[in-house]
RNA sequence: CGGGGCGUAGCGUAGCUUGGUAGCGCGCUUGGUUCGGGACCAAGAGGUCGUGGGUUCAAAUCCCACCGCCCCGACCA
């Protein structure tokens, strides 16, 4: 490609609209313009590197043997309604009508499509194991549109569906996906951790996520470097320092004035430590009140909660729905004698002695509270967030907490969908079985961006050669077509293209500094600067992105360009 | 959905408090001089000041409503 042929619009100035680095990037190199909250557009460059990025998704899937197939993104509601998700992801659902005024949804994600085909389909436990994927686009109502490419309205993922005959094969298939993932963001040039995962609305057996850490990330993850036990926060499970468990007597009320917060009895004249408190926060969990107890420098995990409480349907108690249940507002709550409404306790708790708690009175508090004793606890779990520097569940070091990038999801599934939508088959004995599924996605722009958000300096982007839109970037400093320079910049343009070298040819008549500066923004791997003082003396400039200038002999430039390539 | 911020030329912005018919930098066009790290000189083009309403002799500026964008949060009593 010539440069002057391209569409490249480069940015000097950073738009107002971008916070995070690979958000200005994607802007200034002129990959991407928005078009409205949400919505990009993807220019010649962000086509080429996103291309890249889905070729090695394919190339990676294919290897570990799925099917590539292309599903409608337009999808009836009624396949929706028969697995049940129709209510549970109207939250991100896009609806269109059509001329009958009939109601169709735009798809955030194929379950429900692949498992009416498979329901078809699949009549005979041979046909297994089975796993199909696409590259397709995808449509997500987020309540926050984020930081560009990184969370839109429309995006495009990879998504896979493994279909298997029994546990064990669908572990497998599993297994399959996760190793490919491995190779897909290592091949893209990411470093990336496989987290243990919350499931979500998926509703599957378990799940890992593959984190990109970045501070732009919307995700924490909890890992330990001694035993590299690594989690979602939302699933992290760590130990606690351990409770007091000598009891100090029965409970004793006293006065509270204007004590709203656990951090208020931590201060003299009350002087109570902050893990020597119960807190105790009220839930409505499907309409009705329930009390959740923690140790008072402790959080609430709720993606533990939903678990606990076998439902996704719950929410913070409002303040009059508090005072309706405990008699008390917000400040001064306790479970101790409350007998009517189900207690779910931290399993942190479990023995603790002598803490304080709120009164359900106004302005008063109990202390020398022992848990079992005062408390009639109806369920105890692990319910609360893990937190830097507590102890790893499995050997004890402390862990690390660190924002990061979710780029790659893989869940077992188990027979939701192939129950719901009859994907069944008949087995060696003659059984009618539901089809064992796991699924699997990839945000291919999200991954795209991500890339950029870890690979990047003060100049520009530095794209791997894997994903890069062009790997040699050919820039004479002076253009006219006579001259030495130029012509042998159209040489090695030549002989690099004849090689199926992907090279851009900066024949723009601009000055070098531009020039330069443009090829580092955009962040071409290599680049090859000829100009007339240095080829005066036989040579051209051979500068990796993010290395050194290496002054090489013209005669060998195409050579040491393809052994770059290849070697990197 | 709640909170905060912002909306002025393609991009970045000043002007708004204290109302008087819009300015700067980048980019763009033309000519000239330059030419190894985002050149310089000169002359230009480009604006419904987000939209609608109100106040006023007069509104980018004050008031009301709406729309859009960005950020934080969606919980911790």
């Amino acid at each position: 490609m010539r440069w002057s042929q391209a569409f490249i619009p480069t940015l000097k100035e950073t738009p107002a609209e971008a916070e995070i680095i690979s958000h200005k990037l994607l802007l200034r190199a002129g990959l991407a313009r928005k078009l409205t909250g949400g919505l990009y557009t993807f220019l010649p460059l962000g086509v080429r590197a996103l291309r890249k990025v889905e070729q090695i998704v394919r190339e990676e899937m294919n290897r570990a043997g799925a099917l590539e197939v292309l599903m409608p993104a337009l999808q009836p509601p009624e396949i929706w309604q028969q697995s049940g998700r129709y209510e549970s992801a109207q939250g991100v659902l896009f609806k269109a009508r059509d001329h009958a005024k009939k109601e169709w949804v735009l798809g955030p994600t194929h379950e429900e499509v692949i498992t009416t085909l498979m329901a078809g389909e699949l009549s005979s436990y041979r046909q297994l194991p089975k796993n199909f994927y696409q590259i397709q686009t995808k449509f997500r109502d987020e309540i926050r549109p984020r930081f560009g490419l990184m969370r839109a309205k429309e995006f495009v993922m990879k998504d896979a569906y493994s279909f298997d005959t029994t546990d064990d094969a669908a572990l497998a298939s599993y297994k399959k996906m996760y190793d490919a993932y491995a190779r897909i963001f290592q091949r893209c040039g990411l470093k990336t951790m496989a987290v243990e995962a919350d499931t979500g609305i998926m509703a599957g057996k378990f799940s890992h996520e593959f984190m990109v850490p970045a501070e732009a990330g919307e995700n924490e993850v909890a890992w330990c470097e001694q035993c590299h036990y690594a989690a979602n926060v939302e699933k992290a499970g760590s130990r606690a320092t351990p409770c007091e468990t000598i009891s100090g007597g029965q409970p004793e009320k006293f006065a509270t004035p204007n004590v709203a917060t656990i951090d208020d009895l931590t201060r003299p004249p009350f002087n109570t430590p902050a893990a020597r408190q119960i807190k105790t926060l009220v839930y409505i969990a499907e309409g009705k009140p329930v009390l959740i107890l923690l140790r008072g420098d402790h959080q609430l995990n709720e993606a533990k909660l939903t678990v606990a409480l076998g439902t996704a349907t719950f929410r913070p108690a409002e303040a009059q729905e508090i005072v309706a249940a405990l008699g008390a507002r917000p400040g001064s709550l306790g479970a101790v004698g409350v007998k009517e409404l189900p207690v779910y306790a931290d399993e942190t708790l479990r023995g603790a002695a002598n803490m304080t708690t709120g009164a359900n009175e106004d302005g008063r508090h109990l202390r020398q509270v022992d848990l079992e004793r005062d408390i009639a606890v109806k369920h105890w779990g692990d319910l609360r967030l893990a937190q830097a520097g507590e102890p790893c569940l499995k050997c004890g070091q402390p862990l690390l907490i660190r924002r990061a990038i979710e780029v790659g999801h893989v869940f077992k599934l188990g027979t939701k969908f192939s129950e719901a939508l009859h994907a069944l088959f008949l087995d060696e004995s003659g059984q009618k079985r539901p089809a064992i599924m796991g699924c699997y996605g990839i945000g291919v722009t999200r991954t795209l961006q991500a890339v950029i958000e870890q690979c990047n300096d003060k100049d520009g982007i530095i794209w791997p050669l894997s994903v890069a839109p062009y790997t040699v970037c050919l820039t004479p400093l002076s253009v006219a077509p006579e001259g030495a320079v130029m012509k042998l910049a159209e040489k090695l343009y030549a002989d690099l293209s004849a090689r199926g070298v992907e090279v851009i040819l900066d024949d723009r008549d601009e000055r070098p500094g531009v020039k330069f500066k443009d090829s580092e923004l955009i962040g071409f791997p290599i680049r090859v600067g000829i100009g007339e003082k240095s080829l005066a003396k036989g040579e051209v400039e051979l500068k990796t992105r993010g290395g050194a200038m290496e002054p090489i002999k013209a005669d060998e430039a195409l050579q040491k360009v393809l052994e770059k390539l290849s070697v990197k």
